[in-house]
DNA sequence: CTGAAAGCGCTTACAG
DNA sequence: CTGAAAGCGCTTACAG
């Protein structure tokens, strides 16, 4: 055993190999182990002296408080638990960055389980964020919500979900506003003077897919322009499903000359696939995508998309959980913005030119 | 107190309105809470009956073990922290979910810690780990990587470091073998007839930038080609730096024919930036990267680059980790290959075709 | 096969 | 200002 790992008991001169819990530290100084409790919480109850003596004794020794049996104890864990489906997913990432600085500031240390969408795996998951009591739970775009909804009740455990399929009266919620952010797109594709315009979806029945086709509706309505069916195709939210219903899209007789993605993946499958077919986006066919990952900026051409300020909606689902903790219990349900970003992937249809 | 959350009292009939141990189940089943944790536990000095009616009753309660409780009577918390520099990074995400997958399938659940390449971050969240007293920890493409060598000593915590700047003697590894890969890629633009090459590497001093950059040399050395002190600039491993650095190398007099970068990101900024120059890709320009992110295959025109196999980098992380556990102590240092994968960015030279 | 007891490392009311 | 005691929820040797 390595020198550097014993230290001098001031006592006896013996040396004590491990230093691990209170006990140690208050062998070292003569004191109690309630006093050095104290003394490391900077209690006011015990004297300036000592205080100090016992801190630098703890520090030298490298002494670490356990986090387990203070949580034992006190009823909290100072953790949370967030679900995802899969961490490479860029704005998955991107959310899970913004909870995990604002948890860092405030003390709160973050539990990660990948779910990959299968549901057992994500009760396997809640349930061993029970055992570990954390004191909240942040689940990101998982179409098991409904899972969620009697857990909330159940479970005491406060959950807020994120862009998630179904937020119940019961659940905590960020999500975007899907509806207004797809109308705006849409109507940025007809104020361009495009008349046939597709909108690309996902197959997997997520519910802001729902929304966002039903925003793309109402701004054809809006325009007075006919929904038509065959311009509805559905993708997997990956670009290899994304190029798949482009391939749909381009072999109709009356191809769009502009497309509407439900996320930058499904886009960049869809501008592969544009190339494939010889065509150029925009000069054939304009491509508008959703989330603004940050690679969208760096595409040939640069991608017109939906902005979702996913570091953002990662710190609010935190904040939420951090009022649920020391405010009385109340519902919150946060909506945020999308903004659109016009880039060169859009323009005027060739007719029009 | 909604219903679901009260049991009938077997005893008394009264109702409890939480079961939160062991003993709240002992109580309900009549039997010591000895004999509920053995129960629970599958021991064999429980007669069946008994256990199936105590497993049942638990069950029924919604009971879970409490892992605080229990990780401080047996010594380990089944635990391991991760930390990041940033976790939007794609590569990294794409480690930590290789680690969050290994760890899931043994039991272990995962802190996730972003340092933000800031020092003092990192100190404070090894800090919070050990009060967590996770099992381990791994450290992925830290540039402050020498900070964990003394930790490694103190420490009494095995560190894995994945791509990490100072794997000493005394750290555990997992690296990909950098020059070596480096080698090959550059090897590749060679026999495609480029004479004039570039290295754009990265200016915040990661190891793996030497080592890509000696890679790079060697395989000029080995073609007999004179090294160019002016072709070697460098970025930040985003697509900006590379950007900056792909414009002063079209600023010279005789610019190179073919660059590779150090890593996709890079890449990304240099093509972007050779779009911008009106040059194409790979016609005036041939461009390779490092890392195969999962886009690079979608970008136009698709990348040629290295591929490093980031989920099962993490993987082998957390093995190391799980066999340090279990195992005698010894030092492990793993070494992965990358794997060329030519797409069309790179071409053969113009004069040469 | 079952229970009482001790102990893991903390916090904090209760005495002094 | 300081200490002894109880207790948080577990596990497990020790008796019976």
């Amino acid at each position: 055993m390595p020198a550097l790992d014993q230290l001098d008991d001031a006592a006896t001169g013996h040396r004590i190999s491990r230093i691990t819990s209170i006990k140690d530290i208050a062998r070292l100084a003569k004191v109690s182990h309630s006093t050095v409790s104290r003394a490391l919480h900077g209690s006011s109850q015990v004297s300036a002296g000592t205080a100090a003596r016992i801190r630098r004794i703890a520090e030298k020794a490298g002494y670490r408080a356990s986090a387990a049996a203070r949580s034992l104890v006190m009823g909290h864990s100072n953790t949370i638990g967030v679900v995802v489906t899969n961490i490479a997913d860029p704005f998955v990432a991107g959310v899970v960055g913004g909870i995990e600085d604002m948890a860092e500031k405030h003390g709160y240390s973050v539990f990660l389980a990948n779910s990959n969408a299968e549901p057992e795996r994500e009760v396997r998951v809640v349930r061993s964020f029970e055992e570990r009591r954390v004191d909240g739970i942040i689940v990101t775009s998982s179409r098991v919500g409904a899972l969620y909804m009697p857990l909330m009740e159940h479970l005491r455990i406060p959950v807020v979900l994120l862009n998630n399929q179904h937020p119940s009266e019961f659940a905590h919620s960020v999500l975007i506003d899907n509806v207004e952010a797809s109308l705006q797109a849409t109507r940025h594709l007809i104020q361009l003077g495009h008349r046939r315009i597709a909108y690309l979806g996902d197959r997997l029945g997520h519910q802001s897919d729902t929304e966002r086709c039903a925003g793309y509706r109402r701004a054809l309505e809006e325009a007075g322009l006919k929904f038509e069916p065959a311009l509805v195709v559905h993708g997997d939210g990956m670009p290899e499903g994304g190029a798949q219903a482009m391939a749909q899209l381009l072999g109709q007789l009356k191809r769009p000359t502009a497309v509407f993605c439900y996320n930058d993946m499904s886009a960049l499958g869809a501008m592969r696939q544009i190339r494939t077919h010889r065509l150029k986006v925009p000069d054939d066919i304009s491509v508008a995508g959703f989330d603004d990952l940050y690679i969208s900026q760096y595409l040939e051409p640069p991608l017109t998309t939906v902005r979702q300020p996913m570091r953002q909606m990662g710190r609010m689902a935190m904040e939420t959980l951090l009022h649920i903790f020391d405010g009385p219990y109340s519902t919150h349900n946060l909506r945020v913005e999308g903004q659109l970003i016009v880039r060169q992937s859009t323009a005027r249809p060739k007719e029009n030119r």
